[in-house]
DNA sequence: CAACAAATTTAGGTCACCCTAAAAATATTT
DNA sequence: AAATATTTTTAGGGTGACCTAAATTTGTTG
């Protein structure tokens, strides 16, 4: 069965929204996502559960196969193995191979897909952090908190981002807040719950709420 | 402007289809070229004459003009750049890759071929000995000839083949008539015009008149 | 629970790309 | 040069993926 470079999205972002908690997806949600319109959605998601790729009853959202899911993993393996290449060996910043590994996820080769991952040495994380699912589409769970979630006193290392906009990343890299950096909180203030940090044993920093709930890290 | 990908195949299909002598392609060729209907090229003729990719007056034939040679150029740089990465970094044989790369060169991002570029070292030829454009399009002439034109006691080098098929490949691996191979011309048969060849100063082999005019050398 | 608001689907249209079959233009042969 | 053959274009359709606008269903609230 051939599936499409725009059902390969879809089922990208239907698996994305759905892990985040919610077990279905509604139209204009995924619409949303996707920069499309909900009737746009609508008339993939037809054509999506006529390929068995997702389950869907008019009005009451989608959720994906079995069959969907192995895609999306797949299609996700391959994004974050390019994005990894792109970093380690073609030199690019964290934030600037999204865009480019959105259209690297779409070609279509097992082995080049095996090889690639040889050739980085069967990396377990990607550039931001995020899990690389293996071949079989299993994917590596991580004891990670959200940076706001973090106790007065603790120390943690940096594994990952929520939002992987340009500008946040480059924000972060501004701020030496790389993958990878340990960190420790020194104080929380109430009245705006900005945190202040301790960076690599030396520095103090200032970071705001929205900085800290979107920064992932690992206890240590 | 937006360049679609089927845009872009037929803008390459155009170019190695005139760079081989005539300086017009007609309908029917191209439509065979790109396993298609001679209606469907005209269909998409128009579309690139509308955007000045190429000329195009009704039943006298196609022409790039110069914004559609450069695009094609563009295709052709990527997709041996991603060849020699294929063959040079992750261990694939010269017979695989082809169709891999006919994927790889719709990648579009000026800053991830100049980057690959640089990661392969600048190379001037791809694994099938095709010469690869530079960033500006320029490129690398050779002094080649297919074999079947080298004489009675000369010596030469593999650079390349016309034919770039699979099966053609494999048969050349399975001779050890690889890149780089050097060879002597010892004795041509007449009657079938096949070629007895000296290969690296040891064996000798019988090969073809198809063969030999498949397969591009440079006199030594 | 009726009325309104929000979410979703349907209806009908566009665009890129491809198709078949028929018509038209060009080339070749007698 | 007329007849035939070949090449190319036009006419009319189909599909995937998108759109706007209008209907419909579902959810919320007075």
């Amino acid at each position: 069965m051939i599936i499409h470079k725009a059902e390969e999205n879809y089922l990208k972002a239907i698996y994305s929204l759905t892990t985040a908690g919610n077990s279905e997806v509604g139209t204009n949600i995924l619409a949303e996502h996707l920069s499309t319109k909900a009737s746009s959605v609508t008339d993939m998601a037809k054509r999506l559960a006529e390929k068995n790729l997702i389950h869907y009853t008019p009005y009451k959202g989608f959720r994906l196969s079995d069959a969907g899911r192995d895609i999306a993993l797949q299609i996700i393996r391959k994004h974050r193995l390019w994005e990894s290449f792109l970093v380690e060996k073609l030199s690019f910043k964290w934030y600037e191979v999204h865009e480019i590994a959105e259209q690297l996820e779409h070609i279509q080769s097992e082995m080049l897909t095996n090889r690639l991952d040889e050739f980085l040495g069967y990396p377990k994380f990607d550039p931001h952090g995020d899990p690389i699912p293996d071949k079989n589409g299993v994917v590596a769970k991580l004891n990670t908190i959200v940076l706001s979630e973090l106790e007065i006193g603790e120390s943690a290392q940096i594994m990952g981002v929520k939002d992987s906009s340009a500008p946040f990343l480059q924000y972060l890299e501004s701020q030496q807040l790389v993958l990878g950096t340990r960190l420790s909180l020194v104080e929380r203030f109430p009245f705006d719950q900005s945190l202040k940090l301790e960076v690599n044993r030396q520095d103090t920093l200032t970071i705001s709420q929205l900085v800290s709930k979107n920064l992932v890290v690992q206890r240590l």
